[in-house]
RNA sequence: GGCGCAUUCGUCUAGUGGCCUAGGACACCGCCCUCUCAAGGCGGAGAUCAGGGGUUCGAAUCCCCUAUGCGCUACCA
């Protein structure tokens, strides 16, 4: 097992989208791998399907590892000893690959046309019979075959050996058997001159010198292709290393019909890069018995393959909130206000001046931390902080904590007299406190029996940052306002 | 249908023959703290290790069978 070679991973998307969670972990575990091993991290894409093609999508791959802290050693943007990074940029090398297969007798043209392969899988379904190319074009002659080619489209197919096993030696899996005789010939150029994802990955993870492939289950079933590839091709294959599959809430591989989600959809909902690297990390790995919050640091340092679990895991969103939450709580203030005023300038309503008043925020954002799981909760937090009035609010949200209409106007009116009574000049925390405190006795009510009527008031909602500091960051003028407008309300 | 993989608390996982009357984390429940909501602290419930056979003095851990789930089965990756 031991090979001297550093250690060269690779992602290799296809731009056919905005990379989702379950590929990115695919990206993130060849990345710490490489991290863990002092070796390098290629980022290769596979854009060999004209068809499916999005152009957004290398950007937004690029994009979605560099938010995670990601970096590639080679590849797009940063190039490298293997230029070009793009498959379709590199179509000499698979037909120089094809050729060769072609003339070792290990692959040949095949001129079946779609419509007739169609037929054949028809008749193969109805004689329950498994599917596969029945190899009509593999008896072709040599002359005919060139001779057609030259005025006929055609594809090469692999000519998969149909003897014996082929055998998988995965790294999470162990040992994996395959019957040859189950195989069929797949293709592996394709009529527009582009390589399929077989052909693709062989030729390109050999010339980039990838020594370990690790990449979703869903690939397994393909690994004989590739294995026998490498062998009539003479070239030495990667160590492979299949990783478990995510799964929906629904158990099945995450898919956008199964609450998947692009990777940067986290990122517009406020989920930390640290929340995420730390709980993708831990589908289907673990450092050990009793570690749950890992930085990334931690991951490139311990992460090894050898404790990547074999069987597929959900995706949990309950604890992504409560890692994101941990994250921001361990966020260093000046780090925490500059995310606020983001968050704010992004989601505060447009009545409110930009930029967002700083000292507002500035004294909020100890406040709020403990309460925010996501950062898009931010701004619906402490919208009443900006504004005249408290966001519109139904009366019945002061009901519903106090349930007596007159009850509730007396706690409001009561707290606005003596709230009134304080000189602006003694406006502050410790005033407001006894105060409120003071409200206990008069009213014959505890505390937090009343006090939610007056959290509705100011914020137009029942629970948020503490009501004592808010007064003071709302001022006298505008907390006896809101009381008043309550009360309206109310009457 | 065929082939392949998987199967430990609801979820992510620890566990590689005796340390397991199965550990940690999230979620859940309770108590404490408390101006609301959180956060935090403490505690609780929760897995006869899919089921059945073996092997062994001894199995969650090894073998076999069954069941279930998932994946693949394209000129998509």
């Amino acid at each position: 097992m031991s090979d001297s070679r550093p250690v060269r991973t690779r992602y290799a998307p296809s731009p056919t989208g905005d990379p989702h969670v379950g590929n990115i972990r695919s990206a993130l575990f060849s990345w710490a791998y490489a991290r863990s091993q002092g070796g390098q991290f290629i980022l290769r894409i596979e854009d060999t399907d004209r068809n499916r093609l999005v152009e957004t999508s290398t950007d937004a791959i690029m994009e979605s590892l560099r938010w995670l802290g990601i970096d590639w050693d080679e590849g797009p943007e940063v190039g490298g000893p293997h230029e070009p990074y793009f498959q379709s940029q590199r179509l000499p090398l698979y037909q120089r690959a094809a050729s060769q297969l072609i003339e070792a007798g290990r692959a040949y043209r095949c001129f079946c046309t779609a419509e007739r392969l169609e037929q054949m899988r028809a008749a193969q379904a109805a004689a329950k019979q498994p599917p596969g190319y029945d190899g009509l074009c593999r008896q072709l002659s040599a002359e005919e075959s060139e001779a057609r080619s030259k005025a006929e489209p055609f594809v090469v197919r692999f000519a998969m050996r149909r003897e014996g096993q082929t055998v998988l030696n995965d790294l999470v899996r162990g040992q994996v058997v395959f019957e040859n005789k189950l195989q069929d010939d797949f293709v592996m150029l394709k009529s527009d001159g582009y390589p399929t994802y077989h052909l693709g990955v062989v030729v390109d993870d050999t010339e980039m010198e990838i020594t370990n492939a690790i990449r979703g289950d869903e690939w397994i079933s393909s690994a004989p292709k590739h294995i026998q590839l490498y062998e009539a091709l003479g070239w030495t294959p990667p160590v492979w290393a299949h990783l478990p599959l995510i799964l929906g809430p629904d158990h099945k591989k995450l898919s956008k019909r199964s609450g998947d989600t692009a990777l940067l959809d986290y990122r517009t909902n406020g989920y930390l890069p640290a929340a995420m690297i730390n709980f993708l990390a831990f589908l289907g790995w673990s450092l050990d018995d009793h570690t749950s919050i890992l930085s990334i640091e931690e991951l490139k340092q311990h992460f090894d393959l050898s404790r990547v679990v074999a069987n597929p895991a959900v995706f949990d969103i309950d604890r992504l909130n409560f890692l994101n939450g941990h994250y921001i709580r361990a966020m260093g203030d000046a780090e925490w206000v500059e995310t606020i005023a983001t968050w704010c300038e992004s989601g505060l309503p447009a009545s409110v001046p930009r930029p967002v008043d700083r000292p507002v925020i500035e004294q909020a954002a100890p406040l709020l931390k403990e309460r925010i799981a996501r950062l898009d909760e931010i701004a619906p937090m402490v919208a009443f902080l900006f504004g005249e009035e408290a966001p519109e609010y139904a009366p019945e949200a002061i009901l519903e904590r106090v349930p007596e209409r007159e009850v509730a106007i007396r706690v409001l009116e009561t707290a606005a007299e003596r709230l009134g009574a304080v000189p602006d000049a003694e406006w502050d925390v410790a005033r407001i406190e006894a105060v409120i405190r003071g409200l206990e006795e008069p009213l014959g009510l505890k505390l937090r029996k009343f006090v939610p009527a007056l959290y509705v008031a100011e914020m137009g909602r029942a629970q948020g940052i503490p009501l004592f500091d808010s007064l003071v960051l709302l001022g006298r003028e505008r907390s006896l306002r809101r009381l008043r407008t309550a009360i309206r309300k109310l009457g």
